[in-house]
Order: structure tokens, then C-alpha cells, then sequence
RNA sequence: UCCCCGGUUGUGUAAUGGUAGCACAGCAGACUCUGGAUCUGCUUGUGGGGGUUCGAAUCCUCCCUGGGGAACCA
């Protein structure tokens, strides 16, 4: 992996999350002699920080007690699953420096094993075929129940009349669905276990299907598929994993996990689920974002708005900040909802450290220094990184005709303005102290068109030799040498804060931000970010962080913003108002 | 309320029978050539009742409340 990238630190005192207690726990009585976990998508969407989230839990689990971690897609259901997803969620992966490039697997590699292990549970008579439809399977099962939330007792199930077929048969029927003699759904390989059982999985649950689809690894080999139940503990298993880590929605499929392991008495891989992360004003399931995908309410799966690893990236997040976002938020069983205030706090906090100063202005008005000697042109200095002693210092042109942005002069300023109004003075950032003459303004439209100032000579740098005190330090960029770019602002996908809580009757898909993408056309920066490449961060100064997009070309460039600054101004005004 | 799992400041997470802490958010201030960054201070919490104990967030019990489960998906 990455070395610079920290493994996620539990904040407690103990050192170790539950996960990390019980892993170590596990190592000190012998229950295992090593630690091997896994990372077990489904090539079916694009990864997601959710996944980051499990993926960085199991990595770095197994780095932290010198363990391994395979990288397994858990790929069973022909149906939906493509070598392009496979393809993206690698990517992603190794991006976030999650690297187990050595250690690529795929479940549909033991489709021969599993198989084998099915004949197996077979003859020991703990399996069998069984001739029921789904609709049968679930009327047997006493779980086709009209609403599941009102319920006041589950009743227990009734057996299958196939479920006593003998061993024969069923070794016989079990290799005539998988040569294809049977239609797709006129058979199931079930697991015996009990139709009364109160954990309703347990149930006799399916472990193989007949489909007849042609699967993106092994084409038209089979026509029946391993379920999950069946399929991911014995992959498990074949694997060595030591241990299982999954989300919180797999608890109640633990017993069946074991059930499986001990019956195919294959390596005894244990199962522990923690919650899974969730965000406020986004969503984080691969079913509702590809939902935003297909229904163009996004531009696709690497949207700088969606919370894909793509999309993040695209948007300008780090892989650091991303796992420092993923310590902070620590591991439990808890079901929570982490404020989007946390991820974007911890970009912030990377970009300041990294990321160079370039002046930029994204809603430009001009201002015109009236005492400017004509056709003048001086290079200030201009330092790169505050945070940074190293990053140096760049020259920028200043002329007598200046772009500022609109909002850093007020005609009548507000309480606690202190930007340019008539009369007053502020700095222009690294260049020279002015003070506001007056302004033009169209009288149709009453738009203002131009603020007027005269400069101090003396002030060159912005240092005042009197000392006096200028409370505003504004940014600009000089009209003559001044490139034109596209800023692309986000605000959050969706208003509310858990936007998949919509009352009934509302599509969730319509409540989608309709100003989470507002397109700057016509901003203008000073000439150093012209040579900027395709992912290169910047901080624009006092309006936030800005990554060089995608679509960017030279002469034509698009950045987008990662984060705003914070910014004290707006609270003061949301206050006033 | 059939089965399973949870509930610690606004949010997330520690404290593993012994001082309820940390981070984010919020508030107030200092400093500042980014109303950025940085620094200082502050407010707010163990869902409720009973029990065990010298002592309970922690153990027991009842209640309340949130999530999950019943696909030939994963």
C-alpha cells in the first residue's frame, strides 16, 4: 500500500475497536494462527464511500496484525454483473491505496468446488432438490405474509414434499439441473435444515438456482448458480479467511454462515458485522445510485456530486482525506448518520496542507484604479502555500483594470462589511492598499458596472509603510492577462438529510437538489493555472478549493469545486437576516 | 412486537464495575495581507423505572425507542 497513508486509528484508549478485540482475542487463544480477511463486491455499480468504509475496516484489520487481504468480487448473479464494474471497482480500489493487486479472485473461479462441496452436503443428506416454485417455496416457508411490517407471529413452515427424496435421486436430479435437462426456476438445491425454525433464513434456504445466463466470466459453463448463503462461506473457506467482515444486515445470516462451514467441514472462517455508513443529504446504495445514473439525474457513476470513489475523486477528494474522514468515524454496531460536515472538514483540512494559492474570481466586476500610470504592468510576488514554506512564490500581473469579485463591494455596505464601499480602502491581496472613489452603475438595469479607486504607491505588496490597519484583504485578477474558465460549484445532492425517508407516494429520485450543480461560466484566474492538468488542486484564494476537471481542455478550462472555505462572512450575514 | 441486533451532548465515537473523554458542528474571543489557517475558552450527554454493589454508561429486570429479517439478489 500507499505508506503515507495512515491506517485508521481507533480514538479510544484501549487501542482496538470491537473488530481489532476480537481478532486479537482470536490470535492470543489459538482460534487462529494468522489473519486473512477479504473485500467481497459485486461487480454490479460503481464503489462507493460505503464500500471505502468496509474495504479500509478489512485491509487494514488484516495489515494491523500482519495479516492479508484478498480482493474477491463476489460474483454469482449473471444477471447484473459486468467486467466493466469489475474494471471500475478495482481502479477505485488501488486508488484509495487499498492495494491487493496480488490478490484478485473471483468467486465464479469455484464455481467446480462449490459444486463439489453441494454433492457433498448432498450425500450426507443434508441437501436436497427440490421441485417447488418460488411462489411454493415461499407459501411453504409461512414468509408469504401481504405486510411484512405488521406482523404479529411468524407460524412455522411446512416441509417440501421433495424433502425426503433420497440421496440417489438427489445426487442424480442435482447433476441433470446442472447438464441443463431442467427449464429455468422447475428446480432448487436446498439446504435440510428446519422448516419451523424461528430465524427465517434458516429455513430450507436455496442454495443453487437454474439460469440460463450467460455470466461475464464463464459465458454459457453453467446454467445454475451458487447463492449467496451457500456460496460466500465456503468461498471464505477455500480461501482461509480467517475472518468474515460484513455490514450489520448479514447478523442474522450468521448461523446459516456456520451452518454451511460446519456441514461442508471445510476451514472454519468466522463472521463479524459492523454497521454500515451512512451519510447525511446523500445515499449510499448501489440500487439508488444507479438509479441517479439511469435516469440522467446525474451525468454518470463518476458525477463530482455522487459519494462513488469516482465521483469523489473527480470532485477533488484525496485518498487521504478520505481515510482520515474513515478513522474519524470509527467502528460500531450502532446505526448511524454521519454529518457530511465531517467528510468535507476532513478535505479541507488535507487541501490547506497541500494545495497551492492562485487568485480567481468566479463573479468578476471590474474595478478601474484610476491614478494607475497608463499601460503599467508589475509583477508582484505572490506566495504559493502559507502552509507550506516550500511551495515558494510565484510573480502575478497587476494592471490598472482589475477583475474583483462582485461581492466585495457593496453600495451600501452592510453591518461589519469591511470590503470596498465608497470611501473606504482595502487591500488588494499581495498587491497595493486602494480606496474606493465611486462606482458606475447602467441606469436601465442598475447593474453595477465598474467600481472606481485610486492606489497607494507606497502600499506596494500590500504592506502600509504608516503601519495603518486595513481590515479587508480582497482578491482580483488583472483584466489584460486574466484566462477565462469554467467553475462547476456543488451543493449537496439532496436537501434533506436522510433523503431515502420521503413520505410515501414521493419518489425520492425527484428530490434532488436542484441547485446541487450550478455551472460558473465565465470566471477568470490569473495566468499560472493555465497549465494546470486533469486533477490538480488548488485553492482559489478566499473562495475554496478547486480541482482541474475531466473535461478541462487548454483554452477552454473547467474546475470544480471540491469545498468551499469556511466562511465566517456567511454566518454573519445568515445571522443578520 | 414472530425472530435478531442496537440506544453515551446536535452528529460520530471512547470509557470493558472506579474522575463520562475525543473529534466534527455550534457559540464567544485572540491573531491574521485569505472574514482562510492557527490558538484560547464555553454550552450541551449515559432513553426511562426498579434492582445488585462501597461504587453502574458498564451487571440483572421491566418498559420505551431505533434498525434489520422473511429474494430462485448480494
Amino acid at each position: 500500500m500507499t505508506e503515507s497513508i495512515p491506517a485508521p486509528g481507533p480514538n479510544g484508549a484501549s487501542g482496538f475497536d470491537f473488530i481489532r478485540e476480537a481478532v486479537d482475542l482470536d490470535l492470543k487463544n489459538g482460534r487462529y494462527a494468522y489473519v486473512r480477511t477479504r473485500l467481497p463486491p459485486e461487480p454490479n455499480g460503481w464503489m462507493h464511500i460505503g464500500h471505502a468504509k468496509a474495504f479500509s475496516i478489512d485491509y487494514f484489520v488484516a495489515k494491523d496484525f500482519g495479516g492479508t487481504c484478498n480482493l474477491r468480487f463476489d460474483d454469482t448473479n449473471p444477471e447484473k454483473e459486468d467486467m466493466s464494474y469489475v474494471e471500475a471497482i478495482k481502479r477505485d480500489t488501488f486508488w484509495l491505496g487499498i492495494d491487493c493487486r496480488d490478490r484478485v479472485l473471483f468467486a465464479s473461479d469455484y464455481y467446480e468446488k462449490l459444486y463439489e462441496l453441494a454433492v457433498l452436503l448432498i450425500k450426507k443428506g443434508v441437501a436436497y432438490v427440490d421441485d417447488l416454485s418460488d411462489q411454493e417455496i415461499r407459501e411453504y416457508r409461512g414468509t408469504d405474509v401481504p405486510d411484512k411490517n405488521n406482523i404479529t407471529s411468524t407460524p412455522p413452515g411446512r416441509n417440501s414434499p421433495w424433502r425426503e427424496r433420497g440421496v440417489e435421486e438427489n445426487l442424480d436430479l442435482f447433476a441433470r439441473m446442472r447438464s441443463g435437462e431442467f427449464a429455468d426456476g422447475a428446480r432448487t438445491l436446498r439446504a435440510k435444515i428446519d422448516m419451523a425454525h424461528p430465524n427465517l433464513v434458516m429455513r430450507d434456504p436455496v442454495m443453487y438456482r437454474i439460469r440460463r445466463e450467460k455470466h461475464y466470466r464463464t459465458g454459457d459453463a453453467w446454467c445454475i448458480y451458487p447463492m449467496y448463503d451457500f456460496q460466500h462461506p465456503l468461498s471464505d473457506a477455500i480461501e482461509g479467511v480467517t475472518h468474515s467482515l460484513c455490514s450489520l444486515e448479514y447478523e442474522i445470516h450468521r448461523p446459516l454462515y456456520e451452518w454451511f462451514i460446519r456441514e461442508a467441514e471445510v476451514f472454519p472462517s468466522r463472521q463479524i458485522e459492523f454497521a454500515r455508513l451512512n451519510i447525511s443529504h446523500t445515499v449510499l446504495s448501489k440500487r439508488w445510485l444507479l438509479r441517479l445514473v439511469q435516469d440522467g439525474l446525474v451525468s454518470g457513476w463518476d458525477d463530482p456530486r455522487m459519494p462513488t470513489i469516482a465521483g469523489m475523486r473527480r470532485r477533488g477528494y484525496t485518498p487521504e482525506a478520505i481515510h482520515d474522514f474513515l478513522g474519524r468515524i470509527g467502528i460500531a454496531k450502532t446505526d448511524s448518520l454521519v454529518d457530511i460536515q465531517l467528510l468535507e472538514h476532513c478535505l479541507r483540512e488535507d487541501l490547506n496542507r497541500r494545495a497551492s494559492r492562485v487568485l480567481a474570481v468566479l463573479r468578476p466586476l471590474r474595478l478601474i484604479i484610476e491614478n494607475w500610470p497608463a499601460g503599467q504592468v508589475e509583477d508582484l510576488e505572490a506566495v504559493n502555500n502559507p502552509e507550506d514554506a516550500q511551495a515558494g512564490t510565484r510573480k502575478v500581473p497587476f494592471s490598472g483594470e482589475l477583475w474583483i469579485e462582485r461581492d466585495d463591494f457593496a453600495e451600501v455596505p452592510p453591518p461589519k462589511y469591511f470590503r470596498l464601499f465608497p470611501g473606504n480602502s482595502v487591500r488588494l491581496r499581495y498587491g497595493f492598499i486602494v480606496t474606493c472613489t465611486g462606482f458606475d452603475k447602467d441606469p436601465g438595469s442598475g447593474e453595477i458596472t465598474a467600481v472606481r479607486c485610486t492606489y497607494d504607491p507606497l502600499t506596494k505588496g500590500g504592506n502600509a509603510p504608516d503601519n495603518r490597519k486595513v481590515k479587508g484583504t480582497i482578491h482580483w485578477v488583472s483584466a489584460a492577462h486574466a484566462i477565462p474558465l469554467e467553475a462547476r460549484l456543488f451543493d449537496k445532492l439532496f436537501v434533506a438529510e436522510r433523503p431515502m425517508d420521503v413520505p410515501v407516494g414521493v419518489d425520492w429520485v425527484q428530490t434532488v437538489n436542484p441547485a446541487s450543480l450550478e455551472t460558473v461560466s465565465r470566471a477568470f484566474a490569473e495566468p499560472s493555472l493555465a497549465t494546470a492538468a486533469h486533477g490538480d488542486s488548488f485553492q482559489f484564494e478566499r473562495l475554496g478549493y478547486f480541482c482541474c476537471d475531466s473535461d478541462s481542455r487548454p483554452g477552454n478550462l473547467v474546475f470544480n469545486r471540491s469545498v468551499s472555505l469556511r466562511d465566517t462572512w456567511a454566518k454573519i450575514e445568515k445571522k443578520q437576516s
